[in-house]
DNA sequence: GTCCAGGGCCTAC
DNA sequence: GTAGGCCATGGA
């Protein structure tokens, strides 16, 4: 039985084969990173980038300007990255929490407790624990752990988590491991996301990859 | 034509 | 508390 690899060593791994990352997210502005983690949910980036260049082009990259057009408009600009209508609502329902909660200041909004700002995204309609983690971590630069699809295929398959374990327990795994800094937090989710572009794909199995010799995902399908 | 992509809500058990 | 259905586009 093989001993089961640590954050620790993951994170050297990863930082070993992609060197350090930006503490990035693909956004110009407080309010593009929260438009974008909206957008993003259950897409590719590829496509949200297409409907948040439509909503820059329409002026409408804006919370007023959101809630002030008629619905059918927005969904013709995020039309682009899927379940449109769904994404409407959220963001005209996030738009309005922030006018009537913040008057409009999301300087103010992010100015909070990391923690509490957590709490009050997820109350919001359509902000769960994905896009509340993302807006807390790269909008208000509050540390805080996100656990998405591609975080959670890397750990399942190099047996950092085991089947039952869940997306709380991958979060605490990473929380306890790490110190609660924005900027690690962010590199992290930065080299995670790298490796799962480069080579932890769903489909079809990857090539050189340079976790390989302690992935059991590809020693299971390598054979 | 089929599967997948940086989710979240609702319903049923 | 959790498994399954639903939303919807565009690329591979």
């Amino acid at each position: 039985m093989s001993d089961r690899p640590t954050i620790a060593w993951l994170h050297a791994a990863l930082q070993g084969a992609y060197g350090l990352q930006d503490a990035w997210w693909p956004a110009e502005s407080p309010l593009e990173v929260c438009v974008g983690a909206i957008l993003v949910q259950n897409t590719t980036w590829q496509q949200v980038t297409r409907a948040i260049a439509n909503l820059k082009a329409a002026g409408a990259l804006d919370p007023h300007a959101i809630l002030a057009l008629p619905p059918e408009a927005i969904e013709d600009l995020v039309r682009p990255s899927g379940t449109f209508r769904q994404k409407t609502r959220r963001l005209e329902i996030f738009s309005r929490h922030i006018i009537t909660r913040w008057d409009g200041n999301l300087d103010a909004m992010f100015a909070q407790d990391g923690t509490a700002l957590r709490v009050e995204l997820l109350g919001i309609w359509g902000i769960g624990e994905e896009t509340a983690d993302a807006i807390t971590l790269f909008a208000a630069c509050r540390p805080t752990f996100i656990v998405d699809a591609y975080t959670t295929r890397i750990v399942r398959r190099l047996g950092l988590v085991v089947e039952g374990e869940t997306r709380h327990d991958i979060r605490r795994l990473f929380t306890d491991a790490l110190p609660h800094d924005a900027g690690i937090m962010r590199a992290m989710h930065a080299l995670l996301v790298t490796h799962a572009r480069t080579h932890c794909r769903a489909m079809p199995l990857c090539t050189g990859c340079p976790l390989a010799d302690r992935c059991d995902y590809w020693k299971e399908h390598a054979a």
